[in-house]
DNA sequence: TCTGGGGTCCTAGGACCC
DNA sequence: TCTGGGGTCCTAGGACCC
């Protein structure tokens, strides 16, 4: 038996926990630089603002009902996600982190606990130690548990726990999930169905094997097994090492000059080695990508991207930033107005396990300065955990022209001391 | 005027090996 | 006119997730 347990609108409910005046308000959070909605409170919901929706185009409403609109503020929300996480994982021992606001649990030999009730006393602990509220799933497959937790939010009759546990119950719920609200199945795959008559999950659960395996491949395959009570997608209790590692943003306003972009480029570049380091990792290829709005008429649309190997397996951060400024210098073309640029890093290895190749023909003295620059890093680094993000960096990194916008960010409450006092207040205290 | 960021998995096809 | 069988590795592109 597996549960999912999914935090219910999870950045609107991480700002309410600090502002409970919310509650009951309708509550916004747009993605960066203000631009579209990434959660939405129940009452923004029944106003019909759409997720992904550009804000713009919905001023008038955010106006007229007065919404709560936030910018994101992704270290608060993933701060109170490490507390859910933990509260969870004491709840039960066998966890999967599924993202930054879901979890997979492993209900078996929780049944003698009735799985319900134990449903229910995860919902109030969850609530009780953090103010999130979550909705729980339960089924004999993730692909069920999905279905079930869709229920649980969607239907107050089951009080936020759904458990899918006999034949009828689960027939009944797929009869009930239209076939595109079936976890693994998207615009393009539910589009191709539907042409085929397969509207709901029950007719999905029905259908040709052979004809899901031929146009659905072996995702769709998984997908109709799991449906017909068959687990064949495992919890995966330690997330996998990362097989790329990306920072992209797009521009709080377009950018024209090189110069700019190639701030921005190596400041992108520079995260990536950050991450690298953090993660335990080398990288052996390198991507930059550069674009303009892709709103733009096509005349003027450019999306200039290309990779290259490195040198040789890095982590550093000057090396990656000297690779991407290379490669930003080839794909740059001169007259368009971009708004988005990125870096990917990819052929991940890790440092542990010493997987990267020896040089041929070693240079002792190039060895000499790996080893300098590697202490320099770790100095770096050490400083930057310490007095904060930035304190140090390259030259070449500056965030200061290219900032994405955030008007409305709210406070790091949890994260930083001085926005604590600043919100609360002394004079709080003595009350 | 203004439209996010960060990932994964799978397949097909080309280039290569013996 | 006729031209094997069994592989690997890599990349691009398309689908999906939150």
């Amino acid at each position: 038996m597996f549960a999912l347990v999914d935090c219910n609108n999870f950045y609107v409910s991480c700002e309410r926990v600090f502002d409970p005046s919310l509650n009951g308000r309708p509550v916004v959070v747009l993605s960066n630089n203000d631009g579209c909605f990434i959660a939405r409170s129940n009452e923004a919901k029944a106003l019909g603002l759409p997720m992904g929706g550009p804000a713009f185009k919905f001023r008038e409403t955010l106006k007229k009902h007065r919404v709560k609109v936030f910018s994101a503020n992704f270290t608060l929300y993933g701060d109170i996600s490490s507390r859910v996480m933990e509260t969870l994982a004491n709840l039960a021992p066998e966890i999967e982190i599924y993202s930054i606001d879901e979890a997979f649990l492993d209900m078996t030999g929780f049944g003698r606990f009735g799985f319900s009730e134990y449903g229910a006393t995860i919902r109030k602990t969850v609530t009780k130690h953090t103010g999130i509220q979550v909705c729980i799933g339960m089924g004999p497959t993730k692909t069920l548990a999905k279905a079930a937790n869709r229920l649980a939010k969607k239907k107050p009759r089951y009080n936020g726990v759904c458990l899918l546990a006999n034949e009828q119950e689960i027939q009944a719920a797929l009869a009930s999930l239209k076939v595109e609200d079936i976890w693994g199945i998207g615009r393009q795959w539910s589009a191709l169905l539907q042409a085929r008559g397969i509207n709901t999950a029950l007719d999905f659960s029905r259908a040709s094997s052979t004809w899901i395996r031929q146009h659905l491949h072996i995702t769709g395959a998984r997908i109709l097994e799991e449906l017909n009570g068959r687990s064949c997608i495992p919890l995966e209790q330690v997330r996998p090492p990362k097989q790329s590692i990306c920072t992209s943003r797009s521009f709080g306003r377009s950018v024209v000059e090189f110069e700019e972009l190639q701030q921005a480029v190596a400041t992108f570049a520079g995260k990536c080695a950050t991450k690298l380091r953090k993660e335990g990792s080398v990288a052996s290829t390198l991507t930059v990508f550069i674009c303009t709005s892709p709103f733009n008429e096509p005349s003027l649309k450019y999306w200039g991207t290309r990779t290259v190997a490195l040198r040789q397996p890095s982590q550093d951060t000057i090396e990656i930033i000297r690779a991407a400024n290379q490669v930003l210098t080839a794909i740059f073309k001169a007259g368009f107005e971009y708004k988005k640029a990125g870096v990917i890093v990819a052929g991940i290895a890790s440092t542990t396990v010493s997987a990267s190749p020896l040089s041929l023909f070693p240079d002792e003295a190039a060895e000499l300065t790996n080893e300098r620059q590697q202490k320099f890093m770790l100095v770096m680094d050490k400083i930057n955990r310490q007095y904060g993000n930035g304190t140090i960096h390259t030259g070449a990194e500056n965030s200061e022209r290219w900032k994405p916008q955030q008007a409305n960010l709210s406070p790091h409450y949890t994260t930083k001391w001085g926005e604590i006092i600043e919100v609360r207040g002394p004079h709080q205290y003595s009350s």
